[in-house]
DNA sequence: CGTAGTTTTGTTTTT
DNA sequence: CAAAACTACG
């Protein structure tokens, strides 16, 4: 009896074959990740292979640590050796210790989309390109095809077709500077630069591939051609190179994916061994015949049929409704229903959709029903605004050269610097030679800015503090010191806005992270931190533990299973999308197509498809056809008929005609009945005692929910987005402690370092911290937490 | 310089 | 509809 033993054959030979390069396509859920890890444990237990010598990439990481994980239980010794990582970590790994060859420091900074949006408009202002005729947004797109075609600047420039080419061009040579100048890379840099480190430096390449003998790449079909290039230079001496995909699977084209990769593997790597997995041992028959039924009408495409052991189960749901909030009250109600009947779990359910957009209507029931759920995608943790200038000054005490983020904080809080003062010190910087902060330095030889001045120096003293104290603070001291000398939670407490709690929860939030981080990590450092946050998403760090429904899109899902699927609306113009349907490549709706065929296939046994006839869109009211998708499964396979095809549907195919099936609509009534409602607060969650993801933002009439969730152990925060990253522990518990008691009590007087003197009115035991009550002399009355306040008794 | 109020604009998907 | 960009005023 061995561990491979429970393998089937085709299975058992795409383990066994470890030599020379192999292509496995692999249908959903023929268990991939289950032969990659077996395959990594053959080689090293069967055949002798070093853990050192595997390497192992993954899109994810989600995928990543899941892979790392079964490969640790699989593989007994040395399975700390291999190499378990995403494509973007992998580079940035091997970046951080030669990037220094290409002329950037090895502490650079990793941009996200916006900071290269901010950088784009910097080189708009800088070559004086008025942003109504050519948009940031399209030359960033342009760009980023560029690179991960590997088409630098200049061969950029050289094969630019016209003036809106050339402008392009133009603009790239100079935001690459900015990137430079600033010791920055954005996301596509990051495999960029890879690739030209290793063409430019044929040792180094040299180096990793005699430590990458044996490499595999999961999720194949999604690679662009710079993760192409990567591989092939990584893999050309020793040509072990497994690679696993499902050409049908292939949904990120937007991204570059390029699915020639997956399609013309056999032709790159001739002698190449090719296996098919088409037993699925996720879903019932019915579900595949579906999804098989769908995939068929796509041309070139290798041809596999997906087939179950399993029974054929339940038909799959189709319903219909007039509204998509009737569509997502439907959805709510029967997945409460089901877990109810103890059918099912709520993680074990998952609701998918085409659109972030969709996820609003869809939360709002939930929150309304008490159902417990995650949301992944939309507005990541790290996205919020209170969380990215928390991060914009740890970046810039870790990189000194980083403009952007000197540029976001320096009136954040409010110092009175404005955009003249920070355009004035831009222009003596770019005339100089300097970086942004350097001229800040120099304020005082700065022409023409006058009463600023003064406002500057205070703000590089306070940097100067900052960056000579961080090495000896430690991570944790570091972002409380910022906390402290900045204000940036002081600010918050006063003010009156009505999302300033929650806001300052996400600040403690990240405090916990950053705690988490220092305490957990062998090495802890604040570029490690950053670079984690840089490259970790929200769907990386769903916590499976809790038990609730999932919400997210059909990309999101890709990889995941659930017992029960709902996809929603399901209409031609939402999914396909009107974008896809408009263009005139085939393929964009083949790509829609793909999406379409993964997300039935996410469902094990039980997959509902909604369908709306209205919806709102950009504040219109939308009338859809039912999708294509769902008119190409066999009608037997589903529990309800097809709304009959209007004869200006049946022309729907043809773009014009689709056109006039949009209307635009006033709205009568139907509005109302999704703003209104009583909705409950946190407080009331289930009867399980869950907490739920409080959506807070999802209606404006929610005003006491912000609040209530302040107190929750897992509340959500503001703008809907439940806290899906946010881990239960406290701010307070680790890192901070409460004081046991104050110095000051009621009545005594106090200074702050912001507001001044000031009288305590009161004094409140919470839970977390003293919520103390001030009237400043000046700044009049403030309440604040005691901890971060630093009130000193007079 | 800062803010409130007004206008405009939305590519759908994301490492 | 909602977020972002812009404008005008104190």
């Amino acid at each position: 009896m061995s561990i491979y033993d429970s393998l089937n054959n085709e299975q058992k030979q795409a383990v066994m074959h470890t030599e020379g390069p192999v292509l496995i396509l692999a249908g959903a859920g023929s268990g991939k990740t289950r032969v990659l890890v077996h395959r990594i444990a053959y080689m090293i237990e069967e055949k002798g292979i070093a853990p050192y010598n595997i390497l192992a990439i993954t899109f994810t990481n989600k995928a990543a640590g899941e892979m790392r994980e079964r490969v640790d239980n699989l593989v007994g010794f040395g399975s700390e050796q291999i190499w378990v990582a995403t494509f973007h970590s992998t580079c940035v790994r091997i970046l951080r210790r030669h990037i220094d060859l290409l002329g950037f420091d090895t502490n650079f900074t990793i941009y996200d989309s916006d900071d290269s949006k901010s950088v784009m408009k910097q080189v708009f202002k800088n070559l004086n390109i008025d942003n109504k005729q050519l948009k940031e947004k399209r030359v960033l797109n342009a760009i980023s095809s560029a690179k991960d075609e590997l088409i630098g600047p200049e061969q950029f420039e050289r094969d630019a077709f016209g003036y809106d080419e050339q402008r392009i061009a133009t603009c790239y040579k100079e935001y690459q500077e900015v990137l430079r100048s600033s010791n920055a890379l954005d996301f596509d840099d990051i495999i960029f630069k890879t690739v030209e480190l290793f063409k430019t430096h044929p040792e180094v390449l040299d180096n990793y591939s005699e430590r990458f003998r044996y490499i595999m790449v999961d999720e194949y079909q999604d690679t662009n051609i710079a993760q192409y290039e990567l591989i092939r230079l990584l893999a050309k001496k020793y040509r072990n190179l497994c690679v696993v995909g499902d050409d049908d699977q292939s949904i990120y084209k937007f991204r570059g994916a390029n699915i020639r990769n997956i399609l013309d593997f056999e032709q790159h790597f001739e002698e190449a061994f090719v296996i098919k997995l088409e037993q699925n041992y996720r879903s019932t028959q019915n579900i595949l015949d579906a999804a098989n039924a769908v995939i068929r009408n796509n041309v070139g495409r290798k041809e596999k049929a997906l087939w179950t052991s399993q029974g054929e189960g339940d038909k799959l749901h189709f319903r219909q409704f007039d509204t998509a909030y009737e569509e997502a009250e439907y959805i709510a109600d029967d997945l409460e229903r089901e877990v109810r009947k103890a059918h099912v779990r709520f993680k074990e359910c998952a609701v998918l959709y085409r659109t972030n957009a969709q996820s609003r209507i869809l939360e709002e029931k939930f929150v309304r029903d008490g159902i417990p759920y995650n949301l992944v995608g939309g507005v990541n943790f790290y996205d919020r605004k209170e969380i990215k200038d928390m991060l914009a000054y740890l970046r810039m005490v870790d990189n000194a050269r980083d403009d952007l983020q000197v540029k976001r904080i320096i009136n954040v809080p409010r110092r009175g610097i404005g955009q003249t003062t920070i355009d004035r010190i831009t222009t003596y910087a770019r005339e100089h030679a300097l970086t942004f902060y350097e001229a800040c330095e120099e304020v005082r030889d700065i022409p023409s800015i006058g009463a600023a001045a003064k406002k500057i120096e205070g703000f590089v003293d306070m940097v100067r503090v900052m960056r000579a104290s961080a090495p000896e603070y430690g991570l944790r001291g570091l972002i409380n010191d910022i906390i402290e000398r900045t204000g940036y939670i002081a600010e918050l407490q006063a003010s009156e806005e009505e999302d300033a709690e929650d806001r300052i929860d996400n600040i403690y939030e990240l405090v916990n992270k950053i705690v988490y981080y220092e305490d957990t990590t062998d090495e802890p450092s604040l570029s490690g931190f950053l670079e984690e946050v840089a490259l970790v998403s929200d769907l990386d760090d769903m916590d499976e533990q809790e038990d609730r429904a999932v919400l997210m899109t059909i990309h999101a899902a890709k990889g995941l299973e659930f017992e029960r699927v709902y996809i929603a609306g399901c209409e031609d113009g939402v999914f396909p999308s009107y974008m896809s349907m408009m263009d005139t490549d085939p393929d964009a709706i083949e790509e829609e197509r793909r999406l379409a065929y993964v997300g039935i296939t996410r469902a094990k046994k039980d997959l509902t498809i909604t369908y709306a006839r209205c919806r709102m869109n950009k504040g219109e009211f939308q009338y859809n056809p039912v999708s294509r998708f769902v008119r190409e499964i066999p009608e037997h396979l589903l529990d309800n008929t097809l709304p009959k095809q209007k004869k200006v549907e049946l022309d729907s195919y043809d773009n014009d005609s689709y056109e006039r099936n949009i209307f635009k609509a006033k709205p009568f009534g139907l509005g109302n009945g999704s703003t209104a409602g009583n909705v409950f607060g946190v407080g009331s969650g289930i009867s399980s005692g869950n907490v739920f993801g409080a959506g807070s933002g999802i209606s404006k009439g929610f005003g006491s929910l912000a609040t209530g969730s302040t107190s929750a152990s897992k509340a959500g925060s503001k703008n809907g987005k439940p806290s899906s990253t946010l881990n239960a522990m406290s701010a307070f518990s680790k890192g901070m402690a409460k004081a046991d008691k104050l110095e000051y009590g009621v009545g005594d007087r106090v200074s702050h370092v912001k507001y001044g003197q000031g009288t305590v009115l009161d004094i409140l035991d919470d839970v977390k911290d003293y919520k103390v009550t001030v009237e400043f002399d000046g700044a009049g009355k403030k309440v604040m937490y005691a901890m971060f306040a630093k009130l000193k008794k007079i």
